[in-house]
RNA sequence: GGAUUCUUAGCUCAGUUGGUUAGAGCAUCUGCCUUACAAGCAGGAGGUCGAAGGUUCGAGUCCCUCAGAGUCCACCA
């Protein structure tokens, strides 16, 4: 028999491995069953999972399972990222701090300590999805450097190239000085930053007039190769087409017009440094100004400065400048400003935008064919909530292209080779000597934009391919979909001919319970594990997925989690109540039923009916308030109450099961630990396990609209009985006289009266008490208080002005024609109610 | 500058296509160890749904304006 109170700890062992060995996790695809695939959203091999993967998985669990008891042939298929940046960033740490310098370890070695890496964390994060009971289908775990996955890149690469999608070119990129290499635009973060507008002296060339030049990057005027200014602004017209004397260089540098100046920003004039600007480079392109590069790799000053200056560092430049400018007099004015100033995502150093060789994808033409997919409802992605779809469409109207080279070691190697001024781009390395390969690395989202599909065979026509591609669902945080489900969305589109998936579901961000972002370095993360330990893998799922709604942020609250293990306790008692009782059931039969069980069934399949259309829906908070409700407030407050007094019945003891039976399915994916156990207790059961049993289907010869009407009926005289009692203080030797009522025997007992007490009405005070079909008088030994009087008062006050009200409406002709009928009659009933409950008050 | 979300009970949040007198958890008050559960049971108190307008027979829900908070994108010489 069960034990008396939940424990998380014991029902969560071994149950995953089970599960696993028992190949419940594996997809068919031989199997008849229609097919139903996410993939999913691969964690970097970075580190411990945190309670944002929790989140996003639990989510994906609890379709998958639902999905699998739904009758699909249900794939989730599993997986890990190389994560280029981030996992070289975390190994050149380790090294590092081993006293190790990546360059002199060597390409060849330090790859081989980011595989070793990747196979300690890889197992860290296994183990993780199975503490949170994720069913994933280990037998098509993929990795984003596996070899088919590469070949999958290669091809994508030599075909763009090929047709002119990919190509190498010299371009402002954002560089990353730490890392030392190029970035996309979105993985720079931009943060407010204390700076100032410095206001410089460019001198007109023998001239005693200057040009009051504002920026914030004094330090990079050595590489200054022009001003600008706006042809409409008269105020400089005089110096166009003349020269000004860069400041420090005492090199004259011509003043042009250009669109890019604005009048109305700053002086109006712009000092212009097309090697690291990517403003100015658009206008040293348009001028065709030479580009300086004055900075190294690492982002200190290069040999094209001043020997003064040389190896500082751009910050230290940038003071000696100042200093430099102020004893020239050039320096006119500080003036205090706060500006974003972008930093990189993976080092935290501030970007530096340089122009670099480097290899893009070019844009437009994938991002159109995006943006026509969106426009045609059946190829289209589904996003819910539905606003997100917004996002996709916003970044693909994006004017420039990607860069995807990375100067990294940890990759997918670009397929390029150089011979002196010859290059080759292919899957294998061209015949011949003489020919290097690219040093670079593509950008990690490279090879996860292809995911949904490479992980399934792509290229190759396999079998897994063709049966779960394109995938139906997607489920992922806001904060990504530009960085991801964008990047999927065009790559499988364009190279696929199809939509990666169907609907894409996205979710908010974990906050903490004050709702600040997590950061480790505010020390206001929670590890999902820790939760695990002390409330159970299933309190978090549920808590996780049915807290919240799609789309929104979630601020964690434990005391919350506490509720939810609370509520697990609930059905732990509820079903070891149950167990107790129907130990000796052979089958259920549902036939004879007592007017209670017609009640909780109906109740039951109407829940049922309403949870399944909000999991279709992906509306799990809704479908958890639920089953929550029914539960908790049906199920355990009245039927078991209600049951006890017919416990020997086979109707009551089917009922009992059968209902049990559906509860643990519809929580079973929210919380698949704890429905096992209980599951596998059962006397009657469908399947060896919960997880590969059928989800209940709604069976309308089991709704009793009569029954529900009657014992909804007992339940509000007991609910008004026991109100009275309690508010008089009726503690014993309360009487109560029953007008003829065959609805009385049940309530009698629940309310467990005295029956020697029962139609004797002899006493100072009486209480009336009265539900449609049950009528009846407490009388009590006490004199009618002064807060008896007040309290009967109040009530008579406020059953007439919700009289007054009704009446009105009900005198309107607009709301009784136009009002659907079922409405309209809800109001005269309850009006006629009200009206007796007022006489009999008044009496 | 563009987009978007949020504002509902003391706290944290739900609230479906507009439809009875707006819900939950926690906290709080009262009474109970009633044989599944005291991490529980029974009962109560607590909200003019951010403000003002509009559409409608009917608005927490739809529309407009405003205020406050957050997020993303763009700009930032």
């Amino acid at each position: 028999m069960l034990d008396t109170k939940y424990n998380h700890l014991e029902i969560e062992k071994n149950k995953y491995n089970t599960w696993k060995e028992k190949g419940y996790f594996k997809a068919d695809n031989e199997s008849k069953k229609p097919p139903y695939c996410i993939v999913i959203p691969p964690p970097n091999v970075t580190g411990k999972l945190h309670i944002g993967h929790a989140y996003d998985t639990a989510i994906q669990d609890a379709i998958i399972r639902y999905k699998r008891m739904k009758g699909f042939d249900a794939l989730w298929l599993p997986g890990m990222d190389h994560a280029a940046i981030a996992t070289e960033a975390k190994v050149v740490k380790k090294l590092k701090d081993m006293g190790i310098d990546k360059y002199e370890f060597g390409r060849e070695n330090f790859l081989e300590a980011c595989w070793d890496w990747t196979h300690e964390y890889g197992d860290n994060i296994r183990n993780q999805w199975a503490g949170l009971g994720l069913s994933v289908d280990y037998s098509r775990e993929r990795f984003t450097l596996d070899e088919d996955l590469n070949y999958a890149v290669r091809k994508v690469f030599v075909d763009y190239y090929n047709k002119g999608l990919i190509y190498k070119g010299e371009k402002i990129i954002n560089w990353d000085p730490a890392a030392k290499t190029a970035l996309s635009n979105e993985e720079v973060e931009y943060a407010s930053e204390k700076s100032a507008f410095y206001h410089l002296k460019y001198q007109l060339e023998g001239s005693d007039k200057y040009l009051d030049v504002a920026t914030t990057r004094p330090e990079t005027l050595f590489g200054d190769t022009a001003v600008a200014v706006n042809e409409k602004d008269e105020r400089y017209k005089d110096f166009v087409g003349k020269n000004v004397i860069l400041p420090i260089m005492n090199k004259p540098i011509p003043v042009i017009t250009d669109e890019h100046a604005d009048m109305e920003k700053g002086t109006g004039c712009v000092k212009i440094t097309p090697a690291h600007d990517p403003n100015d480079f658009e206008v040293g392109n348009r001028h065709n100004l030479e580009r300086i590069i004055i900075m190294n790799d690492d982002a200190t000053m290069n040999e094209n400065v001043p020997e003064k200056y040389q190896g500082m560092t751009r910050e230290e430049c940038r003071d000696t400048v100042l200093e430099d400018l102020k004893e020239q007099g050039l320096l006119l004015e500080v003036e205090p400003l706060v500006h974003e100033v972008g930093h990189s995502q993976r080092t935290g150093v501030m970007v530096e935008p340089m122009v670099k060789k480097q290899w893009f994808v070019k844009m437009a033409p994938l991002a159109e064919n995006v943006l026509k997919f969106q426009d045609d409802k059946d190829k289209k992605i589904n996003f819910v909530p539905k606003r997100f779809e917004k996002i996709l469409r916003h970044w693909m109207n994006i004017s420039y292209d990607w860069c995807i080279s990375r100067q990294l070691w940890w990759g997918h190697r670009i397929p390029a080779w150089y011979k002196g001024d010859e290059i080759y781009v292919g899957m294998e390395a061209p015949e011949g000597d003489g020919w290097v390969q690219d040093e670079d690395v593509l950008d990690t989202w490279f090879s996860s934009a292809l995911w949904p599909f490479s992980t399934l065979g792509w290229p190759n026509n396999t079998k897994d391919l063709e049966r779960y591609f394109p995938t139906d669902c997607l489920v992922t945080g806001y904060d990504i979909i530009f960085f991801w489900v964008a990047r999927m969305a065009f790559q499988s589109e364009y190279l696929t001919g199809y939509r990666p998936f169907k609907d894409c579901v996205i979710h908010g961000l974990i906050r903490d319970e004050h709702g600040t972002k997590m950061s480790k370095s505010l020390g206001n993360t929670v590890d999902p594990f820790e939760m695990i330990d002390k409330y159970g893998a299933d309190s978090l799922r549920y808590y996780l997925t049915t807290e919240g709604s799609m789309g929104l942020d979630l601020n964690f609250s434990e005391i919350k989690l506490t509720a939810t293990w609370n509520f697990i306790n609930k059905v732990w008692n509820a079903s070891r109540f149950v167990l107790m009782n129907i130990e000796d059931l052979k089958e259920i039969k549902l036939d004879n039923l007592s007017s209670i069980d017609k009640w909780i069934l109906t109740k039951y399949e109407n829940t049922l009916k309403s949870v399944t259309k909000h999991m279709d829906k992906y509306e799990f908070n809704l479908a958890g308030t639920e089953i929550y409700e029914f539960t908790w407030n049906y199920f355990c407050d009245y039927y078991i109450e209600m049951a006890k007094y017919s416990i020997d019945n086979e109707s009551t003891k089917s009922t009992l099961c059968y209902i049990l039976t559906g509860i643990m399915k519809m929580l079973h994916p929210f919380m698949p630990f704890v429905t096992e156990e209980i599951y596998q207790i059962l006397p009657v059961k469908d399947a060896e396990s919960i997880m590969i049993s059928s989800y209940p289907e709604y069976d309308k010869h089991l709704v009793f609209a009569n029954e529900e009407i009657i014992v909804d009926d007992q339940i509000d005289f007991m609910k008004k009985f026991r109100n009275i009692k309690q508010e008089n203080n009726m503690t014993k030797d309360l009487k109560i006289l029953f007008e003829d009522s065959i609805y009385n025997d049940l309530v009698i007992k629940v309310l467990r009266l005295n029956e020697n007490l029962i139609n004797e009405p002899l006493s100072i005070k009486s209480y009336p008490v009265n539900s449609n079909n049950i009528k009846a008088t407490i009388y009590f030994e006490k004199e009618e208080t002064k807060e008896d009087i007040e309290n009967k008062q109040k009530q008579i006050e406020d059953l007439k002005a919700s009289i007054l009200r009704r009446e009105k409406l009900l005198s309107n002709e607009n709301y009784v024609n136009k009002a659907p009928a079922n409405i309209v009659e809800m109001d005269r009933v309850k009006l006629q109610e009200e009206k007796n409950k007022l006489e009999e008050l008044l009496k």
